[in-house]
DNA sequence: ACCTGAACACCGTTCAAGT
DNA sequence: ACCTGAACACCGTTCAAGT
């Protein structure tokens, strides 16, 4: 039998998550990981294939656990909950955040999120034909915002502008979506 | 009297534009500039606080140099140019384009671009308070938009896709701006 | 199959020294 | 004032070796 592994791709990755919450992005080295495991750096390398892919885990993995809305919820109220899910999580790592305009939108995480803003958009009575479209808009500007809010482009302004800035953008979109 | 500098910040700066244009940020070192300009990596210090500094002076040199639409042309249009502007500079630079997200929007040349959206908003009669609100909101659907694109958000849609989808977006902020 | 040790080719940055 | 040489404390990654 195989002696039992002292780390796994999961155990890598929980290291590096909470690695980089702690210290930010830029604390996250092969090296750093692997000392915060009690492991070589190169006993890494049978976990992941380099450090670029270690940083596409970790961005899956936190879009995976973006929380979704309760399907239940109006749809607007949906499509709110969801802004402040990806605020909220940008908030906690402003780096991997902005890194998610870098990954296709195609992962299984991407994917999960993107179904909740499609049922959304059903909801309203956006036609078929147009709800990816509509999704791609919404959320490059709801990826844009919050990263905007949380890497520094928007560091001049009190939460509270922000807040009505997101706010008012909602109040907009929700209008336009609603069948007149 | 002095002897005169070999380098200057200036051109300092031009030779890590060319180089990041040549080979993408990540090729960007103080070392390979340093090796471009035929001098030493520490004489880069007597011209630049750090890297960090060489790089924020990169963005603003980047955006600073952002064309910026004739202002006799109608406003929409005016603003289509100035997308249009965005997708280009973020094309040639991706990885730089991206860090435009970390910078506050508060630097000279943010300031020249920022100008040129609130001229535009002003001539579609946008009421002078909620201008700023507005153009917070347009400019961070823009540069993400345009990050999304060429940071590989994207990646998996055609350029004329991507290219009805601004359009489809912009006609319909011209026409929630244009008032009733 | 999984981890290690040593090594390679890089980094950014400091410091004291030269001119 | 500006540039250099040597050095320090890091990187990611390869390779051959151990168990």
């Amino acid at each position: 039998v195989p002696r039992q592994a002292r780390i796994s791709r999961d155990a890598v990755l929980d290291a590096t998550l909470s690695l980089a919450e702690e210290s930010g992005l830029e604390a996250v080295s092969m090296r750093a990981v692997a000392s915060r495991l009690g492991v070589t750096p190169m006993a890494l390398y049978h976990h992941v294939h380099d450090k670029e892919d270690l940083l596409d885990a970790l961005i899956e993995r936190l879009l995976g656990e973006l929380p979704l809305p309760d399907p239940s919820l109006p749809w607007p109220e949906r499509l709110r909950a969801l802004a402040a899910s990806l605020r909220e999580t940008a908030g906690r790592h402003p780096d991997a955040f902005l890194m998610l305009l870098r990954r296709p939108a195609t992962t299984p995480a991407a994917l999960r999120a993107r179904e909740a803003v499609y049922a959304a958009l059903n909801d309203a009575g956006v036609p078929d034909t147009l709800v990816p479209r509509v999704e791609r808009l919404l959320s490059t500007f709801m990826i844009g915002f919050a990263a905007s809010e949380t890497s520094g482009r928007f560091a001049a302004h009190d939460r509270a502008v922000l807040d009505d800035d997101l706010e008012w953008a909602q109040s907009l979109i929700a209008h336009a979506l609603t069948p007149d």
